[in-house]
DNA sequence: CTGTTAGCGCTTTCAG
DNA sequence: CTGAAAGCGCTAACAG
């Protein structure tokens, strides 16, 4: 059994209470005592039970995230920056996979409900919708990061899709290409048409009307698959540069690209989305679109610490900047490729 | 304020005792009454407060685990395991990141205690034997896995690196190699050295004298900095296939090489460790020791509990295997790169 | 300045 | 089968 107060206020001959006012400095307290007692309660060990602590400050200095996967790249330095965050402000954070199902989510919603988390965040969830009914019961904030659901429920932090996509098309028009094809996610609605549209209104902008045969949005089990799949069924209509989902996704279309023998970039160019790390690493190195990863991750914390302070904040929309690398150049002369 | 079992006794006009009696199904109690105070507890949205329980209970069901950086693609699939392995046997999970500070690490551990988490899993783990000061104190199992520091002062989970390093090497050798390197990781001292002692002991049952000049373990800021440093360092002792600490130092190697013009796998082979994500997708994929990372996070778990169980369990040494890809191919005729 | 008392939400004897 | 009472470890009035 760890040590208590009791224990101390037994062994320094004062109440429990005396110590409890010892400990934490405030309170007024004869320094003498004081000290007296927080050498006591060093040697002995004391380490105060938050748990207690808890029950009757009616809060727990405790997050609970829950995320799609946990080995997922992207996600992984938003769960960094939150967890960051979260040690700053004096928070645990307790994390959780909705291994992508509903289900699962609202149970782990509800499981860090009954543990009393003072707020829960949660990033691509696809049920956003479903907290609204649970909403008034559960008190904590809800803070979604690149929400997948339909309509804005609750608090939101996202990145703007729209804004990183016409960065993308921008930069490859700025090189020259003129058939530029998008594949986008079947898994992620939201943020796949956010996207979709920014790449749409740029070229619309630029006086290049989006053709459906440049536009993929392949059903596979992976975002690789997804990749390979969109390159495939794009290459008959002739892109010469393509800007994907993500980069795992823009991955599936450089392998199907190595495959089939195109030269990436010179036949080819290929913009991503995330800036994860794998992607300096790929040959060529992936141009691609970074977005605050961990910017997000702390912005989540710094939205739930507002709101338990009862603090009206805005919902926050990241942009995204464009990382130049190797796989986009000018367009070949002869644009077609297939 | 969440609804309470006072609530729901008043409504039910019973005893609070009544309700928590009905609420956990054992103890006596009419079935009539039962099911009407599992309706009423359902239609008042309750939701027990594992704050409260735990406090009588005297166990919180958590773990709460440190792993060094938590943006990391091997350790997250670790810790994908713990998640699992937890969230199956009904526990939840702290995450928190020491930064690779063993100050950091200790802070870390104390909130965990404060938390009074029933267990406590730390991976790559520099300061194991600070441990053992706080033991006596700390009553909860701490696992360790991949722990970094001198001795075995507590319960250990590990991949086997010597045999790992091992089955890297037969390839090599079994492919023709004779003149293999080895870079290593100053920054994981014991790990490096066991997989270099694999690398040693092969080498030498094979009647070939490891020599100094095909070593390196180099004092780099990262570990694709360290891969790189290192063949630099190794080029002129002319090896023909090379074994990185891990992945991330192979890459690095593959950067440097690139850099050098030195065509993978034709003029070096490579060969990684861990088999994280990325390597698949290199150009060439790498040839590399898979760990068995989720296997390793749920051992970790299995062992937290048995030991909670007063079950004792012998430590854990889980087994790697070669995964062969695109970066190792028999020796060039000419065997002399420098 | 210090101690007494009550209570956070729950479980668990112990009586009835 | 049900209720009363005590207590998990701590904080916060309220007295003294």
């Amino acid at each position: 059994m760890p040590v208590t107060i009791k224990d101390i206020a037994e062994a320094a001959h004062v109440s429990h209470t005396t110590v409890s006012r010892a400990l934490k400095g405030h309170g007024r307290i004869s320094p003498a005592t004081a000290e007296r007692i927080q050498r006591l309660a060093l040697e002995m060990g004391y380490s105060p039970s938050a748990i207690a602590q808890s029950l009757v400050n009616q809060r727990t200095r405790t997050i609970g995230v829950v995320v799609t996967t946990i080995a997922d790249p992207f996600v992984i330095n938003i769960v960094n920056g939150i967890e960051d965050a979260a040690h700053e402000a004096g928070y645990s954070v307790f994390l959780s996979s909705s291994h992508n199902d509903p289900n699962r989510e609202m149970a782990v919603v509800e499981t860090f409900y009954r543990r009393r988390v003072d707020a829960v965040i949660v990033t691509a969830s696809r049920v956003g919708s479903l907290y609204a009914a649970h909403l008034e019961r559960f008190q904590a904030p809800i803070v979604l990061i690149n929400s997948q659901a339909e309509g804005d429920y609750l608090h939101a932090v996202a990145s703007d899709d729209v804004q990183g996509a016409v960065l993308a098309v921008e930069h490859l028009l700025a090189l020259g290409h003129r058939r530029i094809g998008y594949i986008g996610s079947a898994g992620r609605p939201i943020s796949s048409r956010r996207r979709q549209s920014g790449y749409e209104s740029c070229l619309a902008g630029h006086g290049i009307a989006p053709e459906p045969d440049l536009i993929a949005v392949p059903d596979a089990t992976s975002d690789v698959e997804a990749g390979r799949l969109g390159l495939a069924g794009l290459l008959p209509a002739g892109p010469t540069a393509i800007l994907g989902y993500n980069d795992v996704t823009t991955v599936g279309v450089l392998m199907e690209a190595r495959a089939r023998g195109l030269a990436i970039p010179s036949q080819l160019s290929l913009v991503g989305f995330d800036d994860i790390e794998l992607t300096r690493y790929l040959e060529p190195p992936l141009t691609t679109i970074h977005q605050p990863k961990e910017a997000m991750g702390r912005a989540a914390v710094q939205k739930a610490l507002a709101l338990l302070n009862d603090e009206q904040i805005s919902d926050q929309l990241l942009s995204c900047h464009l990382v130049v690398r190797g796989s986009t150049t000018a367009p070949p002369r002869a644009a077609m490729v297939a």
